[in-house]
DNA sequence: AACTTCCTCCGCCTTGAGACTGAGCATGTT
DNA sequence: AACATGCTCAGTCTCAAGGCGGAGGAAGTT
């Protein structure tokens, strides 16, 4: 693979051994340069505008963590983008979730990589995506699609409205009928007509369920 | 730290890169090296049979991801620490779960190590471990701490039977008392029953509520 | 003006959930 | 033998949950 220019790579990750590694690794791949480093999305954009300011040379590439302390890597990576629009994204992480994965793409990563591909495949996705040709692993891809495909069909969520929403939430905290109607300020009559309708659209059979259901989604805490 | 004996360590996490990483550069570090790596439990338990039998070197101490596909950290080392006694296994997670914490210790680690701390840190928990001397970051300390405190204070764990957690788990499954009874084969009166001392053991007032707490300990998928 | 959506609330009714009390049986412990 | 624990089941009772049907007002849409 014989490139004329040496890619600039900078890495995000709160994980020491991560990051040590992954410039220990990438720094023995020809081609390949470890310029900078951040252990979270603050700490990230700080360096970047150091290294603006004082004319230093330039990640061509992040790789991105999702998870970290301070501000996480969807959020970094929106900022990242506006500010420096040629730069390129891609997203590393552990987990597999339908919903990060379009929310990173939307954030303008252009690729979204697991931490259990081998290392070859992520040289294989750098090179790919330092040439506009983004990389991802099929589960990756199959996420994305499965992302889309409930997007086109079910509106934006679920056709909740918000105060369905309001209610499902208080629901998924353990509250009561009685107790969801106080802090809302409204009858537990009220309540009903929401858990009802909620238990229709969301097709489960009891407020149980509907907890479970929030909490599966990862909506809670 | 000049050790006349050179530390044989193996690395087993699902992640390629963590492994690469964590292997490239603790080679770089005088006296350890790495001379094995798995990806799951299971084939940690095959890779060290297969030394054993082979009379290859044999690591002294394994560094064991948590999470991992086939066969977890915990199970990994309560199967690797009876077959081989004298083997220190230091756990390694990015995550911190006090009850992790204490299973891990109980299972027969020797340390319980967070990703997040530098690599300086990791060396030097490495060195504490084969002297026999545990190093632990002061979060995963605290963790310990009251996890202990905890067990001190409510017996065991939760104090809760096996059938108690049987039905506890269909609860946060969403099933419905008729359900869970014609599961377990019992009646709806002991289901009752159990759920009682459930709602009472873990201080709920309702099966949502014991539904949201099997979630958000993270015992349901 | 007609329509839809959302939020609100009512009464009536059935059923499931959970508290309380009490009890039989098997196990293992002291 | 006495005791404790875990699992089982029963009856009774109260109340929250949820279904069903109806309805009014506010807001935006066609």
């Amino acid at each position: 693979m014989s490139m004329s220019t040496i890619m600039k790579i900078m890495i995000v990750d709160d994980h020491d051994m991560v990051r040590l590694g992954l410039s220990t690794y990438l720094s023995l791949e020809s081609g390949i340069e470890v310029i900078a480093e951040a252990t979270n999305g603050r700490e990230a954009l700080e360096v970047l505008e150091g290294l603006k300011v004082n004319n230093l040379p330039f990640p061509d590439l992040i790789l991105m963590d999702l998870m970290m302390p301070e501000m996480d890597g969807i959020a970094t990576t929106q900022e990242a983008i506006i500010r420096y629009p040629d730069m390129k994204i891609i997203i590393l992480t552990s987990f597999l979730e339908d919903d990060k994965v379009m929310e990173g793409i939307q954030a303008g990563a252009v690729s979204y990589v697991l931490k259990s591909v081998s290392s070859e495949e992520l040289v294989y996705a750098i090179n790919g995506a330092f040439r506009g040709m983004p990389v991802m692993n099929t589960e990756v891809s199959q996420a994305l699609s499965r992302g889309i495909r409930q997007m086109s069909a079910s509106k934006d969520d679920n056709g909740l409205t918000v105060r369905e929403r309001e209610v499902l939430m208080l629901i998924a905290e353990g509250k009561a009928n009685k107790e969801i109607a106080e802090e809302l300020f409204i009858s537990i009559k009220t309540v009903k007509t929401h858990v009802s309708n909620l238990l229709m659209k969301l097709d489960v059979e009891d407020r149980t369920q509907l907890a479970i259901y929030v909490h599966r989604k990862g909506w809670a805490g």
